[in-house]
DNA sequence: GACGAGCGCCATTTCATGAA
DNA sequence: TTCATGAAATGGCGCTCGTC
């Protein structure tokens, strides 16, 4: 509960959350004493943890979401955090990456988040892997039955080139279609443009060999695709919002 | 490394055509 | 009617160069 009126929405938000499904059993809830999603971190790194981890949804990496609720449950465990306060924060993840899989995504799946019976840590685990099993599944029935063999076959073929001289002519010969036609139909199925998504996947190769604090921008400009480190520079800080220095900086702790 | 200007090429869009 | 492709116009991307 808050007191000053400037606090009102803050708690109006928190209320929303807290009352999305009436269906929990439990009598009270009090929304700041839930865990994060990393226990022990500050909330600006849980943030960019929380953010690692729809992004791992959005991307179907399901072996890393599996891994982010297992770390979640383990750690909580060894803090001796509350069983049903740890059962609450799972439940809200489980219901974002419900939202973001059928709103984002329209992958359909009728998994109700109801409540855990689990009356340990161990049993825990086991019921979030089975709700996990179930929202993969329908992931990977959405994908095969949405998503066209040649569209996937090209997107795995400029994620497997980016680094290379690549163009749809290119991807055309590759595939037997015309370079007009399979940009059409990768705008149609992805929603986002050929262009678009090969400059996505240079960046995030990028900001993977950034970790490495032995290789320059120069050449990491090169490994990516690009034959310009000044252009290189224009698009990281486009797509980040930061340039690769800030970036890198922030990434290794430099601050 | 960051930024801006300028240029050429390429991707996209729109419309049209032909084949099945 | 649908699918695959072509032509033309247009806008934006990618790059070079110069400067700080």
């Amino acid at each position: 509960m808050y007191t000053p009126l400037e606090q009102v929405r803050q708690s109006y938000q928190e209320s929303l959350i807290a009352t999305s499904d009436t269906a929990i059993p439990v009598k009270f809830r009090f929304y700041t004493d839930l865990p994060s999603i990393v226990p022990g971190i500050d909330t600006k790194a849980n943030k960019q943890y929380e953010q690692q981890f729809f992004d791992y949804i959005r991307a179907g990496n399901w072996q890393e979401i599996h891994q982010c609720f297992t770390d979640f449950i383990d750690r909580s465990k060894q803090l001796g955090e509350n069983l049903l306060q740890t059962s609450q924060k799972t439940r809200e993840l489980l219901w974002i990456a419900s939202r973001i899989l059928g709103g984002e995504m329209g992958v359909e799946h009728h998994t109700q988040f109801y409540y855990f019976k689990s009356t340990d840590y161990r049993q825990l685990s086991a019921e979030v892997l089975n709700y996990l099993k179930a929202m993969e599944n329908s992931f990977q029935d959405h994908q095969s039955e949405f998503e066209a063999d040649t569209i996937h076959y090209i997107k795995q073929f400029i994620i497997d080139h980016a680094h290379e001289e690549i163009s749809l002519d290119r991807i055309g010969k590759e595939v037997g279609l015309s370079p007009i036609y399979i940009s059409k139909c990768f705008k149609d199925q992805l929603g986002m443009n050929y262009i678009h998504f090969l400059t996505e996947c240079r960046i995030n190769k990028a900001q993977k060999l950034m970790r490495d604090p032995n290789k320059t921008l120069k050449e990491i400009t090169f490994d990516v695709g690009y034959h310009d480190p000044n252009y290189f520079s224009k698009v990281f800080k486009k797509i980040c919002k930061t340039s690769p220095t800030e970036y890198r900086n922030k990434l290794l702790h430099k601050v």
